[in-house]
DNA sequence: CTTTCAATACCGCATGACGGTATGTAAATA
DNA sequence: TATTTACATACCGTCATGCGGTATTGAAAG
């Protein structure tokens, strides 16, 4: 194929059929010829120019799909206006009401055959998510007194993976019954940390997000 | 090498053979030939006898490795001279204190670089653990009156990825600091399900085991 | 007690798929 | 024009798995 004059839209290709294919068939499952069939053209080289190696490309669709969540949480963090406890509140709103997820809900659910994906995932929201924007919160919950706990470091590693990984029906696999009751159990976790984060709009939400999720299964 | 009379030695020389080299080098970097070179004399022909793929090796090296656990678990379940409750601390004081994982952290610790592994363990939790051991005790919990819940399945599944997952050294790759204070955070989750099954001699061991796995890295 | 025979433990080469590399080439840029 | 860069093509080594074959077994038949 002819040469791109703005070789970020190659990446960017590569990387929505990549993401695609993991998706549907696992990473796995999916060989560099398969992401090669469905580039329109381009070869093993322009691949092998852009990336190093094929779980380099899982790692950059990884950082991908966790970008725009990552953005909205930074935003949250930095605001001066809110107390730790009523960010934490406002992520959790936010994640839910508008998630960036609806399309990955409805594109190709189903990670609980997908080790190295749901791996990446995990290990992001541990070595990322975690500590620089859930910590920075906690520890100005700290501070201004409407959050306690002896332990930030730990704590926001909870929080975020039975938030993020837990209760996300796509790795899991679960019902819409099944989610909602997780998440009623959360919110039991959170007021037994003192943490009231969970009202029922976000209930509501919830319950509405597993239905899609159902349907496109 | 010579037909084995009793086939079962096979495969347990298989099985442990892959479990080691799994353990130390991971199971995306073992290959066949690399267990095949440690079997003494036994051919890839061998292998796939009794094993239908390699995969099929790594789940039963994962249900070898949680076997005795389970059998722990479910005496404690089977017992009728405890309430909910005390089988709750009976588990965790057992799979703290005497844990048939002690060689584990001595053999070849770090999952961390072992999603499939890590996945392994993973789903056999979710799949197996909780709602086969932990679910009847908390149901029986809530008949005796020692547990409180409206969620019984959801919590026996938290209860069980945070004890077993999140506060595994060898998972995370934790310090013994980091250790001791994610059971910190446990035990402080568990009082807020009304539940106490952490005490002070059971922290004290943890600490001892976490800086054994400290010490062979 | 011996012979027969099918089941099964095991061998080891063949094969095709796959991830990755080396090298070539032409467009873009400086 | 010279150099860098975006891609193409041919090729390599490794790996999981398939498969035709052989040797050993245990049990039943003679």
């Amino acid at each position: 194929m002819a040469r791109n004059k703005h070789p970020e839209e190659t990446v960017s290709l590569i990387l929505d059929v990549s993401y695609r294919l993991f998706m549907e068939k696992g990473y796995e499952h999916t060989s560099i010829q398969d992401i090669i069939d469905h580039l329109g053209g381009l070869s093993k080289g322009a691949i092998y120019h852009h990336f190093k190696s094929k779980e380099d490309i899982l790692v950059a669709v990884t950082d991908k799909m966790t970008e725009e969540s990552n953005k909205m949480l930074a935003v949250i963090r930095d605001r001066t206006d809110l107390t730790g406890e009523e960010k934490l509140k406002m992520i959790f709103k936010e994640s839910i009401l508008r998630p960036v997820q609806d399309d990955i809900f409805t594109v190709a659910p189903n990670l609980s055959n997908n080790p190295r994906l749901l791996f990446s995932i995990f290990k992001e929201t541990v070595q990322d998510a975690a500590p620089h924007y859930i910590l920075p919160i906690l520890e100005q919950g700290i501070k201004d007194g409407s959050i306690r706990t002896d332990y930030p470091a730990e704590l926001s590693e909870l929080i975020i993976l039975t938030a993020n990984i837990w209760t996300n029906p796509m790795i899991f696999d679960n019902s819409a019954e099944e989610s909602y009751r997780k998440f009623m159990v959360f919110r039991q976790m959170m007021q037994g940390f003192g943490l009231d984060v969970v009202d029922d709009e976000m209930l509501a939400r919830l319950q509405e997000l597993a239905a899609i999720y159902q349907k496109n299964k």
